[in-house]
DNA sequence: CGGGAACTTGATCTCGGTCAATATTGGTGG
DNA sequence: CCACCAATATTGACCGAGATCAAGTTCCCG
């Protein structure tokens, strides 16, 4: 068997990949082909007709919506064994996404793969998983959103993007972020200027240290999460859709 | 054929009724029975063990998370027709349900479901839509937790609400909230005096109208629907799930 | 090195939170 | 039916976290 598009997904747990095997594999592979971004370049935006999804192999993709007069909210921070841009409105994405780093995915037929699943229980059912665990940590994130103060949000920002790429070996200690302070910001729904002040109290705090801007070391764990208020399992999620 | 469980569902487009019929109705119905709670009544409670899920046959049920210090966040307002107690955290509700009026819904045990969706494709479509247009919202919500200012989260609100209770013909004009100010600013993220305030605000503006404090009547649905930024789309959404 | 972008830090302002005092309202029993 | 009471909502005064505006500083990257 030759290498697969999607060979490289981890994830300890399910993913769209497992299900995939012999005969199957070579349906889904005439469905879509490895694409590359750079960083900062758009996948998909938001309204614009429906095109195909993505999984992504490298790299980390932010799923973002942002109003006319400019205010933007990242709505999920997507990592490599994530799907991207599979939901759409009325024939459109319904999301923007973009690259934070370089990033490599698969695109799929939208209605091709749809009517794949529909004859593969299995695969449908790691569709169904995959959506429960986006919904459900969106559902974490309108906490922090709506409840958390801005030091609480950071610290749950940093302890989720630990978890994050930790499990999808996006990158080793010191933890690198990929993202820039107005990113981190338009993900929290705070300012940059907030957000850089509340990194520099955890590190006054001894809870984390910097080196550079971008790569975080994590003193003290336990700290940082009781800080961060939600629980954030390092249980292996299942491969997430957007 | 008898009266079903779920022939109150509404809904133009999809839900999780539809596929059902005949014999394969009869297997739904032994999985699950019709449960009714009180205003205020819990339906399930989040790291409870997983019990069944429920599909809400009329009333309206709020899913929440709470954090130890009391602050609390409402994640979504849940109409007949849609699903909730789905989700699971390791063999847990990952969600508090609650019922915001009296309810009548549903049971239906998790297990059973998914193996019948599993031999039942165009089921297990239905779920993947259920699932994927709850997500969506979770993104749209999101953004209005994360940039928009208390007065345009509260016209967001009172569109949605409007939209929401149409659809789902809960409750006729005047629109009838069914949460207190309480309820709305756990919601919105906000507290029940700013919410208090924003209400009063569009009311000066003549935007709406109140007739006591639950029964509001939308006198500049133009003017609402602008002030709330973002777009409330009245298309009708599938079963939800949360 | 040099220049520009990203980040940090500081000063001030504002929105929404907090605390507190009424005002409604709706439900209950007389 | 009305009076009363508890629960809920409104309104006001004040405060503080975070936004905004404005310098500086560091860090890349050519």
């Amino acid at each position: 068997m030759t290498a697969l598009p999607c060979d490289r997904c981890v994830g300890r747990s399910l993913n769209l990949c497992r299900p995939l095997d012999g005969a199957r594999l070579q349906v889904m592979l005439a469905l879509g082909g490895i694409h590359r971004w750079k960083k900062h370049e758009s996948l998909f935006r938001a309204d614009a007709p429906m095109g195909p999804f993505f999984k992504i192999r490298s790299g980390i993709v932010a799923v973002s919506r942002t109003l006319d007069d400019g205010r933007r909210q990242i709505v999920a921070v997507r990592a490599p064994g994530d799907c991207v841009g599979y939901l759409e409105n009325d024939g459109k994405y319904a999301f923007d996404g973009d690259a934070l780093t370089d990033v490599e995915a698969c695109a799929f037929d939208r209605r091709g793969f749809d009517a794949f699943a529909a004859k593969h229980p299995d695969l449908a059912a790691a569709v169904a998983e995959a959506l429960s665990a986006a919904l459900k940590q969106s559902g974490q994130d309108m906490l922090v959103l709506g409840q958390l103060r801005s030091t609480e949000r950071v610290a749950h920002f940093l302890a989720e993007i630990d978890t994050l790429y930790r499990q999808r070996a996006v990158s080793s200690r010191p933890l690198s972020l990929k993202m820039s302070r107005t990113e981190i910001a338009d993900y929290l729904g705070l300012t940059l200027e907030t957000v850089s002040r509340a990194i520099g109290k955890l590190k006054v705090r001894d809870v984390i240290g910097l080196m550079g801007s971008d790569e975080v070391v994590v003193l003290d764990n336990n700290k940082l999460r009781r800080i961060a208020k939600v629980e954030h399992d390092g249980r292996p999620s299942a491969t997430t859709i957007n």
